[in-house]
DNA sequence: GTTAACAAGATTGTCAACAATTAATTATTC
DNA sequence: GAATAATTAATTGTTGACAATCTTGTTAAC
């Protein structure tokens, strides 16, 4: 539904730079572009239907959030997040995301949770059925999730770019087939929602993320053969 | 020094999106550009001496960041943020910054500790002399560099942004007079930084972060008012 | 005298052509 | 035959002109 190559056929709506942007973060998320890839200006005019001035808003927006890296005169490319950057970015998840979980907690209806029990569902059949592409989207999908219902637009542009950027540090880092997230961790921490419980959620939070995190660190040094592969299909 | 008047004159540098969107930062800050005002393309083009171009990209960039807001054919004025907007930024400072603490506590360097201690005794120069502007700003970039003490840049851009959203809406909620930051508050926080004690740095920040928020919470039906002398010098 | 319609001016949005830089290919030399 | 130099192709960066939209000021009608 929401994947690059379906909506290269030009459309009756006109894509904005905002829609450009979100087809450019899910294709990210989804890994199906992957760190490194090139994305040339034509390409992608051709692939939204748009002018090359729309394209080159998008890109530059992207760029701001460190999801592709511009390079003048050279191009735009998927970024390829080092080691640092990925420290950075886990440390930045952990510093904030538990206490939206926290903000969530307290805010969250009946309805938000009976929302996120459904949306739980959706994962584990994406993971059972072997979608892997749906699987990481909505494991991702949870984590800005918890933003909307902690009702705070600026974090949940946060936690959108920061969970972004982790599909591509897992795309560089992480073992082929390993997914974002934990779906049962997740369960768990629905568990805390449903008892109402802030402090264990927002630990459960942290773990969660240092369970993501650890699956990188014991990869680290494929980085280095990652890069090659990288520079010869380009 | 980094003022956009004084920099209106043509140099013999010439400006990036990022240069330009760090000035009006800069100038936001230090309430030079109050909410609601109107940036004309053509005014930022003889400023900064640059073609039309990159004064749209680099107003674009500050409209993902909220500090500006871009209206369709009707042009781009500086945000007039709602006070739930408003929340929503303290809310967002009170779960990132007192995490930024305790890891630049950690981090901390002697030499770090020694930049500090000169930053704050700029601070109390300007708030003497009477600088308000440079009072302003440099009360805000006490809180980036914190981030930087702790070496993350995510963190630190984030940082960057609230900060100035809060300038914006001091501008629009706080009294006329009121600064951003109290200096003796960051005081307290160097001398918990020289002690080394995370806990009560972070615990410090957030309640430094709850008095600025104070201050506009009083004058918070002010809003009204101030919507329509902005619309009457429209 | 007030309101509504209309026209002029100004500002923003878009596009296409051109310039500049980089990558790739070919030619040349040792 | 390998390495270097030069030419060609392709892609990005920039500029300027044009179209669309909104604001403002004027005029006319009620």
């Amino acid at each position: 539904m929401s994947n690059v190559a379906e909506k290269s056929t030009v459309q009756s709506t006109n894509f904005g730079e905002n829609e450009i942007v979100e087809q450019i973060y899910d294709a990210v998320i989804e890994q199906q572009l992957r760190p490194g890839t090139k994305l040339s200006e034509s390409s992608l005019c051709e692939a939204f239907g748009v002018g090359r001035m729309r394209i080159r808003s998008a890109l530059l927006l992207l760029a701001s959030r460190n999801i592709v890296d511009l390079q003048s005169n050279r191009g735009a490319y998927i970024s390829t997040p080092t080691l640092e950057q990925a420290r950075q970015v886990f440390e930045a998840r952990r510093a904030i995301e538990p206490n939206i979980c926290r903000l969530a907690v307290e805010r969250a209806t009946e309805k938000h949770i009976a929302c996120l029990e459904d949306h739980l569902e959706n994962e584990r059949n994406a993971q059972e059925k072997g979608d892997r592409r749906q699987a990481i989207r909505l494991s991702g999908r949870f984590h800005v999730m918890l933003a909307e219902i902690a009702v705070n637009h600026v974090m949940k542009r946060m936690v959108k770019e920061l969970v972004t950027r982790t599909s591509l540090i897992i795309g560089m880092f992480g073992a082929p087939g390993t997914a974002n997230c934990h779906e049962d961790e997740h369960s768990l921490l629905l568990q805390a929602f449903k008892e109402r419980r802030q402090d264990e959620a927002a630990e459960l939070m942290i773990t969660h993320l240092n369970h993501i995190e650890m699956q990188i660190d014991l990869t680290s040094d494929r980085r280095e053969g990652v890069d090659l592969v990288k520079l010869f299909k380009n």
